[in-house]
DNA sequence: TCCATAACTGACCAATCAGTCATTTTTCAA
DNA sequence: TTGAAAAATGACTGATTGGTCAGTTATGGA
């Protein structure tokens, strides 16, 4: 009988102790000896799995986009009306902001690293090009088949898409700073609805 | 004849080699040593202006938050049409934030300290609470007022709050995290537009 | 039971850097 | 011109920590 393979869960185990780490303590100040601690193993072992630090940071970071990732793949790829599919984007977008709330302000470190780490930069500059681009088009092909009006954006789908964009992406932000300021899921539900209701 | 006072120039000559070095490299990376060696002094000298990193990063997030805080206290205190100063409001923040580019990265990193750093997450939450609650009232006696309709948030004058902040600090993010995801002068201000024609 | 090897350990090393302070340089009122 | 105080210097220290690796332990097929 083959050994059972131990790497992908331990892998696993560092990753989610990792998150509750950098998450208390600020990716900075965090030691890779509490990592270590919280995954109930020694500091060597991480090194059996991840090379550095840095790199530890940027499995987490892709574990936390890919939610982000599948989410935007439905949103462009679906086969739903438009109308239905930007809905259904914008709630699971937020639903899933909501839940991850103890990890915000790991979240608001990892949107930092975006201008300085390369592996950060290309996950939000593709991610927010496609967002961008496929929104637009969505708009675009909804409007000339008459499933929604631009009418508010001057006809004009990329000015749809900016503004739809800026509404999702700032009611993040404005959780993420300060959870008290907004209540994302009552919020953020009938800010979206509010927006949609424009189209 | 009294000596020139050097303090009050000194301090402002070693935040500005700070907000360039911090914005090059990065808050954790950037060492004392880099932000003297900008400033033209010695790294002991800092001593004597600013007692630790930390007092020289709040100082100059106090700093950066000036024009936000003048341009708040215009939005909540003029005496000009509501509709107008929100308008103005939005423009001045859009404004401020393309002039200030070359500094996003070290905005950015600024934003990821509110939930750690209790200096900074003093300073958001303030702004925000202020801010939301202050367009809140706006735009609840503007809407009795007449000068505006709420229509299309129920005539919910706080549903109005939260959307107008999402969709500018919604823009605002996504040019810190992707200068060529939009351009803050042309797409801001059409979002902004398109924006206070619902109301 | 044996042992090859996978898995793990933690003491150690090398590098880093915020902050200090004894000393030097500059300033200017007398 | 002088000297006392203000301003500036930069070598140094103490503490920290990412990453290494020689040695130890656990596993399971033969």
């Amino acid at each position: 009988m083959p050994r059972p393979n131990v790497s992908e869960k331990r892998k696993l185990e560092i990753l989610q102790a990792a998150a509750q780490v950098f998450t208390g303590q600020g990716l900075a100040v965090a030691r890779m000896e509490d990592v270590a601690a919280a995954a109930g193993i020694s500091k060597g072992t991480i090194y059996l799995y991840y090379p550095s630090k840095d790199s530890l940071i940027e499995a987490l970071l892709r574990r936390l986009f890919q939610p982000l990732d599948d989410a935007l793949a439905a949103l462009l790829d679906g086969i739903d009306p438009a109308r239905q599919r930007v809905q259904r984007y914008g709630e699971s977008v937020i639903l899933a902001f909501a839940e991850v709330a103890p990890l915000h302000p790991l979240i608001l470190e990892l949107f930092a690293l975006a201008p300085r780490n390369p592996v950060a930069g290309e996950l939000f500059k593709g991610y927010f090009i496609s967002y961008r681009d496929g929104l637009a088009g969505l708009f675009r092909s909804a409007g000339e088949a008459g499933e929604v009006s631009l009418v508010a954006f001057d006809g004009d789908a990329y000015r749809a898409a900016v503004s739809f964009m800026a509404m999702l992406e700032g009611l993040l932000l404005l959780a993420l700073i300060n959870p008290a300021l907004i209540d994302l899921r009552r919020d953020g539900m009938d800010t979206l609805a509010g927006w949609l209701r424009q189209i």
